[in-house]
DNA sequence: AATGGGACCTGCGCGC
DNA sequence: TGCGCGCAGGTCCCAT
């Protein structure tokens, strides 16, 4: 799924590739994915503009445009945003840039969404969401957990809590601390915090390294995986032998989500 | 306040 | 081998 590594690297590649770019031509294919408004408005306001800056907060990646114009794409689960072609009937929305590249949304499972604003710091999601993680210290991390009563896991989910951070970089994280996914966070104590906060910065500035994880349909912008799939430590390794002590991974519904840990190096 | 469930949607894995 | 069922996942919304 795309979290903040992905979005990240995302952006940074779009940056070097489409930056100062005119869009010459808008294809909407799937039209639930643009959402407020009608295909035709969002055409006609989109074509003929450059594209200024790009921009990522949380999981969602904003392209400036001419004007104080934003798109703001959230990719949600399957979403993908590629410089070469969908995978079989998946596009969603094409850019045709003016050197005739195109630019795809693609979605298999039509969860995504682009929305065309005027001020994108506005939109109420955005406004509500928490911290960046990479943005914050040590004591500012350990701060938000005062007083919260909700499991760990969920909790590092929650946009409002903190930005970016989903179900596998949640999971990553709890494991390299040693910390259990159920913990209530007011209950965890101030070194394990600090771990948390370690490891969490730790992960996410090495699966941006490596350019994401691609456990489904994420890729880059060429259309290729991301390369951190194999560091993953307890993510999708349900029964296979913890890295540290070879007890067998545990797969759990926590929160609703599927939640992979090892019980015994996690309490 | 926090948690739980449903809705959204569809590819894919699994069981038969 | 082929079919059909139900899960997975991020976020919002509603209910408890």
């Amino acid at each position: 799924m795309p979290e903040l590594p992905e979005v990240e690297t995302i952006k940074r590649q779009l940056t070097r590739e489409i930056l100062g770019k005119k869009i010459k031509e808008v294809i909407i294919i799937k039209k639930k994915l643009v959402k407020e408004i009608s295909p035709q408005i969002f055409k006609s306001k989109v074509v003929g503009k450059f594209i200024k800056e790009i921009l990522r907060r949380g999981k969602v990646l904003i392209i400036k445009l001419e004007e104080r114009l934003f798109l703001i794409f959230h990719l949600r689960i399957s979403g993908s945003l590629i410089l070469s072609n969908c995978k079989e009937d998946f596009a969603g929305v094409v850019f045709r840039l003016a050197d005739d590249r195109l630019l795809n949304f693609c979605d298999a499972r039509v969860f995504g969404e682009i929305r065309l604003i005027d001020d994108w710091q506005e939109l109420p999601f955005i406004k509500a969401m928490g911290p960046e993680p990479l943005d914050l210290n040590k004591k500012q991390f350990i701060k938000l957990f005062e007083g919260k009563k909700a499991k760990v896991k969920p909790l590092l989910m929650e946009q409002k809590f903190l930005a970016g951070v989903g179900n596998i970089y949640a999971q990553e994280s709890l494991f390299c601390a040693g910390v259990h996914p159920e913990r209530r966070a007011d209950k965890i104590k101030r070194g394990e915090l600090e771990k948390i906060h370690h490891c969490l910065v730790s992960i996410l500035k090495e699966a941006i390294k490596r350019k994401g994880t691609s456990v489904d349909t994420y890729r880059q912008i060429n259309g290729n995986k991301g390369k951190y799939t194999p560091f993953l430590k307890v993510y999708q390794r349900e029964n296979r032998p913890c890295l540290n002590c070879k007890t067998p991974i545990k797969r759990e519904l926590i929160g609703g989500r599927g939640t992979y840990f090892c019980p015994h190096c996690q309490r």
